[in-house]
Parts: C-alpha cells; sequence; structure tokens
DNA sequence: AATGAATGAGTATTCATTCAT
DNA sequence: AATGAATGAATACTCATTCAT
C-alpha cells in the first residue's frame, strides 16, 4: 500500500522531471511521506528505479495474460506472436513517458533493468516453447533466438516510442513478420499445407492465418 | 591529433574506472593534457563519450570495409550476413571492455548514442539493399527490418559480451541464421543449387523450407 | 538558532578573508556545521549576503529604536537628524570590516542590498515626515529627497570607514547641516524661538541664514 | 585606434552579456581581434572594466564641459547645478545599460570605480568652489559636502535608471533644489535679496533664477 | 512506522591569463 | 603587434543517505 503510493508517485516525478533530475525529495514530496520513509520501503533510488521496472514488467505480464483465457482452444503460433507484438506496441505506447524513461534513458546495466528484461524473456520463450511442442517452429538455438527477437522488438519499440514513424497496423504486422520467419514459423497446420517459396510480402504471420481460414 | 590522443586516454580511463567513475581529470591526466584542453576538444563528458562511440563505430565500418576489397566476385546475401555478424561479433569481443561501458553500462538516450548506430544501420541498410537488388531476399518494409534485426544483433552481442554463453561458431551461425530467414533470404542461387538440410552455413531456414516444398 | 549561527560565522569569515575569497565552505566550517547546512538555511551564497545585510541593517534600526524611549517630550527634527547621523557614523564605524566588505566591495545589484536598504529608507521616511507634521521642514518630493539624502549620508560613511578623514564630530556636525539645509529644517519652533548663530545642535544653516536676514 | 576599438566592443558585450557572464573571450571576438591581443591593450579583466569607467566620466565630463562655452558671461551657481544634474541624468539615461553595469552591478571596490568617481568629484568640487568664490553659497566643509553631494546624486540616479519613477523635470528639478539648499545657495544676487524663511517649495535654484528675471 | 534535519563526498566546468610562434 | 592553443586553479551546489527522536 505504502509501496504502492511511492511508487505512483516515484512514476509521476520520473515522467515529469526525467530519470537524473528526479531526487529522492521529489518522490518522497510526491508520495506525500517523508524522506526516510522511502527509503524504508526502498533502500536506495536504485532500487526503487528496480522496483519500478519490475512493476512495469508485471503490469505488461498481466496484460499478456488475460486476453488467452478468452476461452478459445489454443491460438496458432503465429497469432500468439502477433498478440504479443501488438500487446508489446500497445503497452509501449500507453506508456510512452515511462517507457522512455525506465529504459531508453537508463543504461541497460541498471540492476533491475536485466531483472525485468527477463520477464519478458519468459513471455517469449514460453511462446517459442509451445511452437515447438506443436511443431509449429524450427529454431536451431532457442535461447539465442528468444535473445535476438526480444531485443529486436525491444529496439523497434523503443525507436518508434521516440519517433513514430509508422501506424500501428504497419509496424505490428511488419515485426510479426520478422519474428515468424526467424523462427521459421510455419502456422498450425504448416506440415499439411506447404506454402509455395517467397509467395509474397513478408508480415504475414497473421495473414497466413487468416487465408488458411478462407 | 590532439583529439585521439584525449580519446585513447579517455577510452583506457573508461575502461579502468568504468563509466561514472571515470573523471574528466582522470581523462586529461591519462592524456597528458589540462583538463581544460579536454573541454577544448569535447564540449562536455557526454560529447567525449559521444566521440568514443563514433569512433568505436567508425573503427567497426572501416573493418568491414576491409575484406570485400578481396577480389572475389560477390558474396551473396547470406554469406556477407555472416560475415557481418561475425565482424561484428569478434569487434565486440576484441573491445569487450569498452564496448560493455558504452553501449551496456550507458544509457541508450545518451547523446551520440543514436547517431553512432546510424553508421551500423547504414551497413546493414546496404547489405539489405543489395540483396534486394539481387532478388535473394524479399522485405516488405526494410527500414523497419534493419532496426528490428540491428537491435537484435547488437541485444544479443551486448549479452554475449556480458555473459558470453555460446561459442562463437555457434553464436555466429545462430544470429546469422535468424538474419537470414528473417529476411527470407534464399541465397544467389537458390533456385539453381538447392542445399541439402543443414549443409554448410546456418540460418537457412526459409530457404530450406522452399527447397523441400519445391 | 542555527540560522544565528551560520549569519555569525559568515560574518567572521566575510571579514577575514574577504568578499570573494570566503568559500561557502569556510561558512560551513567556522560555522561547525556541513556544507549541506549552510544551503537548508540559505539558497546560495547570494542570499547569504543578502541574510548579512538584512541583518545589519534590523541592528541598526533596533539601535535606533531604543533612545527614543527616553521619556523627553519629542526631539525636534534637526535633533533626530543629528541623532540619526550619530548613530549611523557610530553603527558604521562599529561594523567597520563588515560594512566595508557588505557595502563597499559587494556590488550594489546583489540580491539584498536593495531590500535591507528599505529599512534605512524607512527611518529617514519616518523622519521626514514626522518634520513636515510637525511644519518644521518642508519638501517637494519626500520620496526623492529621502533617496538622495540616504545615499549621500551612506556614500559619505562608506568613505568616512574606509579612509577616515574628519573626526566624529565634525562629520556628523557637516552632514547633519547637509541634510537639514536640504529639508529645509526650521527648527520644532523656529519662528517663535529663533536661536542663537551656532547654538546647539548643528545643521540648521539655511534656518539660521533665514533668521539673520529675518 | 586599438583600444578604442577593445573598449567599443567591450561595451557592446557587457551590456549584452552583462558584467560577470561577459568573458575576455567575447569582448575578443567582439572586437574582431585575438584574446592575447586584448591583453595587450589591458593587463586584466579588471582593468579593462576600469578603462570603461573612466571612459564613461572622461565622455561626461567632456559632455559638460561644452555648453558652458555658449558665450554666455556666467551661469550662476544655481542654473551650473541645474545643468549639471540635467547632464547626470541625460547621461545615465543615456547609458542606462552601460551606467548600470558598471556601477550598479559592480562592487564599489572595484578598481577604477574610485578614480573614475573621483572626475566627477572634480566637476562638483569646481562647481562649489567658484560658488564659495563668488559669493553665493556657504558650505562648512566642502569635501564633506561634495562628497555628500555627488553620492546623493549618483544613488538618485542609478534608482532612476533602474526603476524610473519620477518625470524628467521632476527629478532635475528636485534634486537641483536638495544640491542647492543643502549649499545654502542664494543665487548671484543673494545679498540683495533676501528671501522669506520657509518661502514655499523646496527646489527651486532655478526657480529663484527665474524670478530674478521675472 | 515515520520523520526531516543534518550530512559531506564528489566533479564538471569556466575563463582569465600566458607564451611560443 | 598579433595570435590562439593550452593551461589549471578554483568552487558553488546537489542529493542520496542516515539516524536521533
Amino acid at each position: 500500500m505504502r509501496r504502492e503510493q511511492i511508487l505512483d508517485a516515484a512514476e509521476r516525478v520520473l515522467v515529469e522531471r526525467g530519470l537524473g533530475a528526479a531526487t529522492m525529495a521529489d518522490v518522497a514530496e510526491a508520495a506525500a511521506v517523508a524522506k526516510g520513509t522511502v527509503y524504508l520501503y526502498f533502500e536506495s533510488k536504485t532500487e526503487l528505479l528496480a522496483g519500478l521496472r519490475a512493476r512495469y514488467f508485471e503490469r505488461f505480464a498481466a496484460m499478456l495474460d488475460d486476453p488467452p483465457d478468452e476461452g478459445r482452444p489454443r491460438a496458432g503460433t503465429a497469432e500468439r506472436v502477433e498478440r504479443l507484438v501488438a500487446a508489446a506496441y500497445d503497452f509501449a505506447r500507453a506508456n510512452h513517458a515511462l517507457h522512455h524513461m525506465l529504459f531508453h534513458e537508463a543504461g541497460f546495466g541498471e540492476v533491475g533493468h536485466a531483472d525485468a528484461f527477463a520477464r519478458a524473456r519468459a513471455v517469449m520463450a514460453d511462446l517459442v516453447e509451445a511452437g515447438r511442442a506443436s511443431g509449429e517452429l524450427t529454431v536451431a538455438d532457442p535461447a539465442l533466438a528468444i535473445d535476438f527477437l526480444l531485443h529486436g522488438l525491444h529496439g523497434v519499440l523503443v525507436e518508434a516510442t521516440h519517433h513514430p514513424r509508422l501506424p500501428r497496423r504497419r509496424l505490428v504486422a511488419g515485426v510479426t513478420g520478422l519474428i515468424c520467419q526467424a523462427l521459421g514459423v510455419t502456422g498450425p497446420a504448416a506440415p499439411t499445407r506447404p506454402r509455395a517459396p517467397g509467395s509474397g510480402s513478408t508480415g504475414r504471420g497473421p495473414g497466413r492465418e487468416r487465408d488458411r481460414r478462407a
């Protein structure tokens, strides 16, 4: 409760003032508690930042967990990738300023950054693992692929958040396509229906799904 | 001359002391010039860091420019990707500590980081463009793909530099494969010369798929 | 308490080291507190100086407030002017070094200088107002006269403090005369009770002139 | 020539940037010479400032010297005072910013300030001496009076330059009156026409002149 | 649990001045 | 006479952190 109150305040202050300019005093004031109290819940400014990052990813993960429960049997990997990308995009956009402060401005080596990243990695890992299990994709080194794709996605979102260049649709479709191709995603019924080589534009992981249904 | 002398010193000091701990005074002393002189060539510590990053990428680009002149007709895209990845890997390894300081510890938002990245982006862009021209690959949005792959590569290298996990061969092969698949690389004469699965260079998964289906 | 402690230390340091040479660290050390503590009570060195000037005038004003309570009916304007001049002189002499640092060495534009002056202006204004009310003096533009006389007095004291040239008596008498003449002071009951030339308090030159001619 | 060129540049820079912010480099650049050259003509920044102040008063003195040559026999003291005040006022207004920088912002103790003041003191001294010689005024201690009046005038002008409050006419008349009364100025024909005590508003030095002519 | 007064280490940056050319 | 690259001393100010109450 107090903890959340402080994190909320920290979030506000961080976005308003910027990473370096935000002081612990600012946070305390915004949270309407004394400076010492902040230190009762977070050992240091670094820890506070880590808490913020952790919460960011927790919220992100929570956001991802909800839709799947919709009841549908099981989405194909391509669809799940698209959902992930779209969700990541939406989340990044919705948390524009915070995302920027937390991940663009701060060093990657910051405590908590890596840990927070782990959360996202788990989501991606889960997705890849499921795909491999169902035979929808093939990757030589999953861990490597996960790292690669995660950073690719992250990088693109950082850029997009910073200097928007593409409409949501295009960006989501494009990144989904890149990820699916990199992972060699074939779709849930891939073995049954081989595809013609180079049959069109990239980023049609989802597109493919649609095609199949058509 | 003076500029290089200062950059050299900064590089040394940075690696020894760490990003935050390295003071301008340290740099000046290491360069055997007065503090003011450092400021004569770099307006601020941030600028100095930016200078370091720029030089890092310039050197990397210079390293890449050499091999192509070897006289061989023209390498295929897949081969060029592999070379790029290998070169990036080797360069990151060779500059381990510096690379870490410059790109892992520092915030991405640091002045010069983005600009420095531009150099690398150009290399990748060139590669993609050549591939498209020769029909070896297909991408819907080249700019997006370049961003994505660059960040993916960069991220993997940062991780690998930080906690080596895979042997060079495996990492290079793995990343090359991911990039080639994402780009839909088919090889210079893909239709003419189908490759046996797993034969030779990794990462032409998509090619394989197509081959199989063909 | 802390504030006074710091002001006391600042006063000492300022007089010892000089305006520019005195550092905030010196002040902190002299006050036996940490540097940060000084900044807790004064936002900047400039503010600290302003605090010193304000206190200077407050003490001066306090000094002036005492004598009047002596019970005597009401001193005439001329006498009050003389008292003011004498008090200002004595105070400037007693605080020689500080006065010099605060008002001679520092720029007039310094924050607090003008505000501090306000205190002195009020004293002079009070005196002029009382004189006008009792018909003892006539001034076209009181505010202008106050400014003029205040600066005249201040300037003379600064000079006198810096290079003493005249004995106290002469200086006080001289300045009192100048002020009274400028204000056209005639004495409390001037018309009724002509004063013999040179009788008593100095500085009723104009009155004298007139008297003589009358 | 070079000297004037540098002083001109310094004047510009000082007014634009402010006293503390103006650097020797700025001055050199504005004068289109190298930094070293500035030091060829002025030993230090302090000296440069002193040069500026000296020139300021020289110009002021030059301005005062011109009118008298108009041919009229000899102006009365009151008239000369009025002219001095008016000239000082006009000059202060015309050089508003420079005057402020040179005399309001800088410490009084600055080298050159006192010397520069000497120039003004000489003008005032000359005026007082002439008045005494012609019997138009009476002062006990001329040196003291000069100091007093000079500071009074200076102070009023500084205030007026900083926060204009009175129209020129009023200010000049008011200050002239104060000075004349303080000096006991009677007018060139004072002995002939005695004035009634307290006969009206202050500041009628000039007024008196008019009366005479009427 | 909460407070907030006190701490004090830590450093980038400026700029007047010099002097070899 | 002029230059301008090089110098390096010098300091105000911040703010994360602590701890007595």
